[in-house]
DNA sequence: GATGAATGAGAATTCATTCAT
DNA sequence: CATGAATGAATTCTCATTCAT
């Protein structure tokens, strides 16, 4: 399906829109910069989005739409052993890795107080679903005290450190002057020693 | 020592912009508005500050600052058995919900990615090196490799999970609809469980 | 005649413009939205008219056509007693209410003080020369000076009330909670006691 | 009382905005334009008015505002034989050729079919009852029939042609080719037979 | 110290119009 | 005839900042 001029134009605004709001913030990126950056013409982009805040709601529904496929596409492979798990965490992380900005973004949003559809808890939901066994079913079988023990387990010590992990890699680096390869390493144990200790949850 | 007018004025600009600013962010936040809501005249503030980074900056030395006054309060408390660590937890819980709007914001600047100065680290590092028994000196002693192994642990897996319960605490009862204290109880479990379990960097 | 469907959609467009016209006024109303209140194409717009412009003044030329048409009717059917002109007025506020919009618009744009072609004035002149015994021919007659005072007096204590009349009948009603019958009858009472009064002229 | 230089800023606006709009009306009149024959800053127009439309507002005020002052000036000096009343229409003529500006401003907008706040019809309530010998307690005596006659008898075929006669009058001479003086004898020769004429309302 | 007023620069959004298909 | 897409210019409005008092 070869997109149509109009869509190309759509994902470039989009494509641009994304970086830059990570870049500079939400607030703090121009709709003349993001015309500029992506040679597309600023009336264009209110041809394509009513208002600056479509595009953030464009995004932000995005990456929840991916969420959703990577979600559908991971659910199969389950399993449940340790090595398992890291490999889905290692995967979680190069998805989450790839849609940095976005996450970025939503992070940023996310922290305004004043702010309702809430994102981020919103993708959140949905990979920690995802991770457990039996998804959405399996968590039903759950009491409501042990559901809500097992979500905040996993959005606290589990969703968040990944999330920090890839939001903060490159500062982190710069920061402590150590090597992204050492980070990744170094993270992962960690991560396995605490998130995915034997002991979790008993 | 009572403070002077121009004292107070200038701490109320500096709490007032925290509140906005954590609310909006910092680009979202216009000086009119610091100025309506905490009743000073526009020109009044800039009296004080010399521009709007100004006042950022301040902030953000706040927490720094305030961050190296709770780092040398807790430093002499020290001991090493989970107990006394689930307390000294809950007393840095207390402090950042305390400052929760400069944390806010400072994370809010941190993930632009276009931005140097790097307060969030800072405070990281300096909670960090408070956290191991011996503090600075104490963290010297270790080789390199060691050092990084344990600044990766405990931001990733120790602070970052602390700072995402602080900021996100009241989104994540209002979005899954549950009680602060629960959650509370919930998270401290968790990260007993995981961050403070006996085997963490052994 | 059938109308060809470019016919039929130039007349939409006119029908459309129009209406929102009188409702916003000429700079109130944009070319999008006579779009999508048609559900014709901006650009279709402007394959049948040059300019926003030429909309106008199409519509303009069209209310001095159908003035023309009026006037041609409505002439032969002469008579002087005032049974006969209260019949040519009550037709007169018919022919205009069912013009309203077009009335509306040629008056909202004389009123501007730079404004040239004026629409307004050359209705009025046609109206009131029609309504003169013998038409053209009958005024003619008059010297310069009996044409001035017949004109000014029609224009102003004849035409002027009737466009009043159509064009305030129903916010005079919702303003002074009045019903339009009552409006009619007393106006049409009004004006035959003051304009077509037996003195009236001599 | 000196007028602060901000009172100064504002009334030049106002002025300025008043003119503008009753050449080329308020839609088709940009702040920008505002601004330069002000020779006031844009940025300083919207320190004084919130926005475009409060600028509006705050003129259509003003009018009613001048339209009390004038009926409370011109109250006490009533009586009723015909030769005063022309004189008030003189007056009245005056007092409104005065303010033709902001009368043809508000008759414009009064024009919109959207359009709620209708300030002229506001005006013309005062002016009329300003007019009925005994004011508002006069016209409380009549019956709610009789009131509403008055009412429409002197909207319409009053006050009506007078707005018009103040507005058109250069048009008016320009599309005819009359001389102003000529043309304000005829018409008050007219408006004294027709409305003013001895049978009216008895 | 404090403030009303002012402003240049720029941001968001709109508009009339065009063009390739 | 009709349309989706695009655009330059303008328009409304905001913002950080300054200055005279």
């Amino acid at each position: 399906m070869p997109k149509t001029g109009g869509e190309i134009t759509r994902e470039k605004i989009l494509r641009v829109s994304e970086k830059l709001f990570s870049e500079k913030g939400f607030d703090g990126t121009g709709i003349e910069e993001i015309a500029k950056k992506s040679g597309i013409n600023k009336a264009t982009i209110y041809y394509h989005f009513k208002n600056k805040n479509e595009i953030i709601a464009t995004l932000s529904q995005n990456i929840i739409d991916e969420v959703d496929k990577y979600v559908e596409l991971s659910a199969s492979d389950a399993g449940n052993n340790n090595d398992t798990i890291i490999n889905e965490i290692k995967e979680e992380i190069n998805f989450l890795k790839y849609k940095k900005d976005l996450l970025s973004l939503i992070v940023m949003e996310s922290l305004k107080s004043r702010n309702s559809g809430d994102f981020l808890l919103k993708c959140a939901e949905k990979v920690i679903i995802n991770e457990y066994e039996g998804g959405i079913a399996g968590i039903n079988k759950l009491s409501k005290t042990e559901k809500q023990k097992y979500f905040i387990h996993e959005f606290f010590t589990g969703f968040m450190p990944i999330v920090a992990f890839v939001l903060f890699r490159k500062k982190y680096c710069d920061y402590l002057g150590c090597d992204d390869k050492a980070l990744l390493k170094n993270f992962l144990e960690s991560f396995g020693k605490t998130h995915l200790s034997p002991g979790k949850m008993s």
